[in-house]
DNA sequence: CGTCAGCCGGAGAGCGCTCTCCCCCACATT
DNA sequence: AATGTGGGGGAGAGCGCTCTCCGGCTGACG
């Protein structure tokens, strides 16, 4: 028995090893590969036999290291200064159904192209130099972010290296970053209309944290809308998105406005809070009070009764943001650009 | 204005770029860099000054080129053969709660440690060549799995191929491959003890899949610990860890057994759909019949009452899994490891 | 029949890094 | 003083790929 590579993994094939199997040079072997010019489609065929043959495989980093493209995109859940990466917070987050649909669309898309999605946290000043450093380097192509705060200085730090991103909402601030959106002013149509059309006329709102865009807009787009209905004021109690949040403002409302009928809540679990409250009050969901919530989580599915709910097509969402950010890696200098999505009601028994 | 490079953006600085501000040879900074060798203190200063002054970022995909490194271990959800990737099921999955659990718990290791984690949905044979291959090409240093389906043909394929490679739960069939888990006979133990403690005389379980390892060893390890304690026979039905199958499970156990005064579900959804059948039969939860979930998700703690639940330290098994991978890849040839943990019970007002 | 354009394949440079090899010099040993 | 020893630095090869440049061949046209 000789002792030749014991222990040594049998080489990957390179490029040269397609070439000597396929008999022409490695130029030819990257051109078909990468079909990037007219080659002989007799060559063309034997070239692919070697690859098959051979069972060649590209190699990511020689390649990246010509062509200066790293072929990944990063997802990044972003918060502003205040969090650390241990935070149960992101666990939280990243545990919400919601991540996990975002994830879904956008790997519905970029896993086929053969693009690397990897993930990071983001919620330290080093590591947004660190993703910025990567960004600029190369190691990464552009990024997806879904930012969680709104002083989240992330979305401006990455328009200033002019650097390919797409976000998920629109931005806090207003500044030149393309994202995806939700047309809050359907959302809030639906929502308030469906409510009407049952017969509600004392209708409450409970508003998500009112410093972000999704939960100021959904709350001052559903007072605009009910205003078109003749309502010239809806109270409001913000509930932070949070179950329990949800809770306390449910049991404010009531306190205050013992005659409501009708309730909108800026997300699921809010909803889910509220209905609680409301079946411990007595109340009986939808007959007493109806409950519209926002997301179609499982929260909705969960609750009892189901909650009827908006629904925002947020795989859609994701695949177009993967589908922009290939756009803007492609065509470096593109103008920034947005895509608003439409929501639709998904009428459960809580309303 | 001079039209010198009107739209290249400046080239990112190299290692050359950073020896000649320092005044040495490009060899001596990467011994700097990677403090692989002992270098004189004051060129080490002066290396690392013009490292800031020079904004250096080492290039990834050069440095994989030649250590064979990719610098980046994927995270893997892997079904079998039934299904492809738009399936919902994936966004299912991804939008529960232990995935972002799971997720957290990885990402606190790896990011730190500089460690990109791609993340890739596996469900077609294409797919799975695929990942095979940027393995063995050195494009992925190792994967983590969560493998979902008990005929997933992965876990075998990342044993043959011997390439790193760590599991969340036992793998399915006997098979050489290193993984984390959870003590079900802890749990069980806890459970039951719990139930009996408070009084429950005739207990039944809701089982998960049977042919899934956490399904089958739930459901064995609380018998064999309920029958510890003289109780020979437990009935169970299987649920699928869905809360759909939860309720049919508890409508069929109460038809069959309408004295039953407490239920083991092997997830909570399970236990939260139990709950619902319950309530909806006129039985008060926890005082007619007591209800102990397993995963302590959101759903435990949404549900009224909230569930008294079994709690995995899945943060810190993830943590162990990226743990397990790094030395792995450090060492090859290392023996395949498990690691168990203990679970928990978190006594809330279902049990 | 000569010239030239156009097409297609090969040669080879070089992307940014690590690492082996080699050399130089300071200091210890004989 | 000659030789040994080892720490610390530089030179340079080469990882696997892409892409520019070049050359040979074919066919069209004058």
């Amino acid at each position: 028995m000789a002792n030749e590579a014991p222990h040594t993994p049998p080489r990957a094939p390179t490029l040269e090893d397609v070439a000597q199997v396929a008999g022409v040079s490695r130029a030819t072997v990257s051109r078909v590969i990468n079909n990037t010019r007219n080659v002989d489609p007799a060559l063309h065929e034997t070239v692919w036999q070697a690859v098959e043959a051979t069972g060649y495989v590209p190699n990511r980093a020689a390649r990246s290291l010509v062509t200066r493209r790293a072929g990944s995109v990063a997802l990044v859940v972003s918060e502003g200064e205040s969090r650390n990466e241990d935070d149960p917070f992101y666990s939280r987050f990243l545990g919400d159904p919601f991540f996990g649909r975002v994830l879904g669309g956008v790997l519905s898309v970029l896993n086929p192209a053969g693009v690397h999605v990897p993930l990071t946290l983001v919620g330290s000043e080093t590591a947004r130099t660190k993703l910025v450093g990567d960004l600029r380097q190369g190691q990464l192509d552009g990024v997806l972010v879904l930012s969680l705060h709104p002083q989240d200085p992330l979305p401006r730090l990455l328009t200033e290296a002019r650097v390919p991103a797409v976000l998920f909402g629109r931005p806090a601030e207003p500044i030149p970053i393309s994202y995806v959106d939700i047309a809050q002013q359907t959302a809030s149509k639906l929502a308030s209309e469906h409510l009407l059309a049952r017969g509600c006329r004392t209708i409450a709102a409970i508003a998500g944290s009112l410093d972000m865009p999704a939960g100021h807009d959904r709350l001052v787009s559903f007072r605009s809308a009910m205003a078109q209905n003749g309502y010239a004021y809806v109270p409001a109690v913000e509930g932070g998105f949070t179950q329990e949040g949800g809770e306390r403002a449910m049991t404010r409302l009531l306190a205050e406005h013992p005659d409501i009928d009708g309730v909108y809540a800026a997300n699921d679990v809010m909803a889910q809070g509220a209905v609680h409250v409301l079946r411990d009050s007595g109340r009986r969901v939808p007959d007493d009070v109806a409950v519209i919530g926002f997301d179609d989580s499982s929260a909705a599915v969960a609750s009892r009764p189901p909650l009827t709910t908006v629904r925002q097509p947020v795989e859609d969402m994701a695949a177009e943001m993967a589908r922009m950010i290939m756009g803007q890696i492609d065509h470096a200098g593109a103008r920034t650009t947005s895509v608003i999505f439409e929501p639709t009601l998904v009428v459960r028994r809580s309303a």
